[in-house]
DNA sequence: TAGTGGTCTAGACCACCTC
DNA sequence: AGGTGGTCTAGACCACTAC
């Protein structure tokens, strides 16, 4: 029953339903199908667990954006061309600062001691305004002086040409699949309870194969195919 | 209270238990914690969700390998590389038929006409008992005839230059994220919520460059990690 | 047939938010 | 203060699994 409930729900919204839209109460609802609010209760779980709904404690349930949940047929998809990442797309730099490098960062950019400075930058890149990759890049700031100045958004991989003489090349990746945290749903507009590509990858001077950047890339899992073929 | 509950029950389950037990019935332990039944058992909710348990209607609840359901430090992950995908582990046969090729089959071995024979395996791969990779195989009747008598276990690939004589290469590989369905997180031992790295490959006779077998593996996204490195 | 998990009902009280 | 979602209780019946 709640089952049914839940898909004649599912179906409202996305009829008359947008995002932002608040549902009327459990109260109302369970009363309108005749079932005890428990059991309605067990319907929205359901919906919530699949990413349409949002329930606020003592305001109500909420509407989720339902377009990009349910990108259902796979020309919807985007494709990253794995050697491709980090080149395409229009790109907002949400963070520029120059940081400590952790242990991971140290690990694959090859740092030799403890906090060392790098940059930190985040970009989102968006196809037709809708968020699809989110990257946070790590640059040694011994060989990216000023980096924070020259490089203000656009393609980063242009910057580090003109500015420094350098066209990286990917040395490898790394990918695994996670759910996301708060803030990287929020960015990406995605369910927190969609999987997340993650995607960690070293990029190297290709003169003298040093590393020059450390990037960790996150995909909504359900909206972007990497495909991987022979260079 | 159910948080309380669950918490400990999480405590005496990495305690006391292994993968594979079976838990007391939520009618005891709701008695044991003095609660009631429905308390219990959004207590055990939350385990489920968080991947320690499984429940099986009529039987009980099942303790999942929490070695694997928590890989917090990245040494205990399994990597995988691409290159080597199909080759490695014990595996098991867990279906071997000859069926009519689908679309994406079809497509992806360029097989022509609808309907064309394909052999379908699908093999379950384990590292130390732990079901790591789901595949299923497509690969052309037409080329690979008796397949389905010739190949009973162990590595495919060896069976198949044995028999036919061809010792495939990976052409491309895409790879999305997606929440697993109930079949293959019971095989693959994981819970319903947590991701799943698919990965689709077609792997081609390196003679000829002609479509010999078309790969759609699943792994448990938190305990594999994919490493792509040029070849 | 007995035991297990799955679902539904009915009612109560609490915590949070808005007005 | 009144409405919303969050939790707990009590009891019932069903569906599935094992013996």
């Amino acid at each position: 029953m709640y089952l049914r409930i839940a898909r004649t729900l599912e179906g409202e919204i996305r009829d008359q339903h947008n995002a932002g839209d608040w549902l009327p109460s459990e109260h109302a609802l369970a009363d309108r199908f005749g079932v005890n609010r428990h059991t309605l209760r067990r319907a929205v779980d359901e919906l919530v667990a699949a990413g349409v709904l949002q329930r606020r404690h003592g305001r109500g349930t909420m509407v989720i954006d339902p377009t990009i949940t349910y990108p259902i047929s796979s020309s919807t998809r985007f494709t990253a061309n794995l050697t491709d990442l980090g080149r395409q797309h229009t790109s907002d730099l949400l963070v520029s600062e120059t940081i400590s490098a952790n242990d991971d960062v140290r690990a694959a950019l090859g740092l030799p001691r403890r906090g060392m400075k790098v940059v930190h930058l985040m970009i989102l890149r968006s196809v037709d305004e809708t968020p699809v990759i989110l990257a946070d890049s790590y640059l040694p700031i011994a060989r990216f002086a000023n980096l924070v100045e020259h490089y203000r958004g656009g393609s980063l991989h242009s910057a580090l040409k003109q500015h420094y003489g350098v066209s990286p090349r990917r040395s490898w990746s790394r990918i695994t699949s996670e759910l996301p945290d708060d803030g990287d749903a929020s960015l990406l507009r995605m369910a927190r309870n969609r999987p997340l590509l993650r995607v960690r990858s070293l990029n190297v001077d290709p003169d003298d194969d040093g590393p020059v950047e450390y990037v960790c890339s996150r995909f909504r899992g359900d909206a972007v195919q990497l495909e991987i073929t022979p260079s």
